[in-house]
DNA sequence: CGAACATTCGACCCAATGGTCGGCAATCGT
DNA sequence: ACGATTGCCGACCATTGGGTCGAATGTTCG
């Protein structure tokens, strides 16, 4: 538990702002986690950087906001850098595995999950959801660009999607990263699970 | 949506309240489903149902004790009725996967999943969580069955079984009954998809 | 009929929590 | 050095929503 990241002295003023904030961003994303986005106060964030609760509304507008920001970051994740081209279906989609397990573990990956778009108001759900489907639509077009190049097997794209996220989904429910899967075992069981349904063996 | 189911009249006495009870439950539970536990008050619940906040508290002692009973039925539906036994692992496997998909569906088994077990209070989510963990070790069983059997792959019966809890748990977030797919479609794609990575072909 | 009981609800309570305000202190720019 | 700005917080506010109370209205049954 880093908390005393507080009273770090950087120089640059704004530079400092930003950090803090990222502070209380990764806290709350942690304390979401265990106790639920409703049962967290912005009391309880407070506490556990050893700050006052209107601290907090120096860095943010208010509660949505901070949740916001969680889901932001994990959808970045995904979709900030492109998935590597001039590869055929399998390939890509064993690297979208792979990237989207690591993202679903992360603090941020995992509140995404958790919490879900409900809790937002409808502004921000809006952007949220656009992301979201942003990152189906990656999955989907892999799946047909893999069915197209005879790499993966022919399926319902929008079915199989759902499947597979919910599979990935679901990770945050159960795994826990102190057990004996370590995330890139996890990972790769992931894969292999994916691939024996859905490669195509020539 | 049906909401003079209320005033019916029936003779018995506490035929006539356990249905009212169960006419409460099944609004709550569609209401949480929609707009999520959190943001469903008594009142709305109240208010669906054409009759006063107060009233609630002659059925149910608090808002908890709906929802619990809401995850009681959505188990129930799977831990009832034992799985046919005589048939090796496989066909165990389908009709398990057949009929948790039909629970998660309804209106009990979406909430169940939507709502999840951070909502409740201690008591009733540490009952909660030992239904959930039959289910889950029963699936398990099959899995670790059907190795033995030679009927299904060799492999994880922990993990396995959380990737196919997960495909099946996502459904509620994205499929809806009234689209192209059917129920029966939906059970039996999902089928395939689980069959086609753990099924041993002879 | 009348006593007990069941059902319903208007009015009320109150704890929790998101959010605000005004001021104090530290820091910065000139 | 000193006014302006930034960072921080104690005290406070307002609303929401779960939950209670007591009374009014049926309903059952001896």
């Amino acid at each position: 538990m880093q908390k005393r990241a507080w009273s770090l002295d950087i120089q640059d003023r704004s530079e400092q702002f930003q950090l803090k904030r990222q502070v209380v961003i990764e806290t709350a994303a942690r304390t979401f986690n265990e106790r639920g986005f409703y049962k967290t106060t912005l009391a309880d964030i407070a506490e556990e950087l050893h700050i006052a609760k209107p601290t907090i509304y120096h860095y943010f507008k208010n509660k949505d906001e901070i949740l916001f920001e969680c889901h932001r970051l994990g959808i970045g994740q995904i979709t900030d850098k492109p998935l590597p081209a001039g590869v055929n279906g399998v390939a890509q989609l064993k690297e979208f595995i792979e990237r989207y397990v690591r993202m679903v573990v992360s603090d941020f990956g995992t509140c995404l999950v958790l919490t879900g778009t409900i809790a937002l108001e409808p502004q921000n759900r809006d952007v949220v959801r656009k992301g979201r489907k942003e990152i189906d639509n990656m999955l989907r077009d892999i799946i047909t660009r893999g069915i197209a190049d005879g790499s993966i097997m022919p399926c319902d794209p929008k079915t199989t999607a759902s499947f597979i996220f919910g599979q990935m989904n679901w990770i945050p429910y159960w795994y826990h990263s102190d057990g004996e899967v370590s995330i890139d075992e996890l990972a790769e069981r992931q894969v292999e699970f994916v691939m024996r349904s859905l490669a195509r063996q020539k």
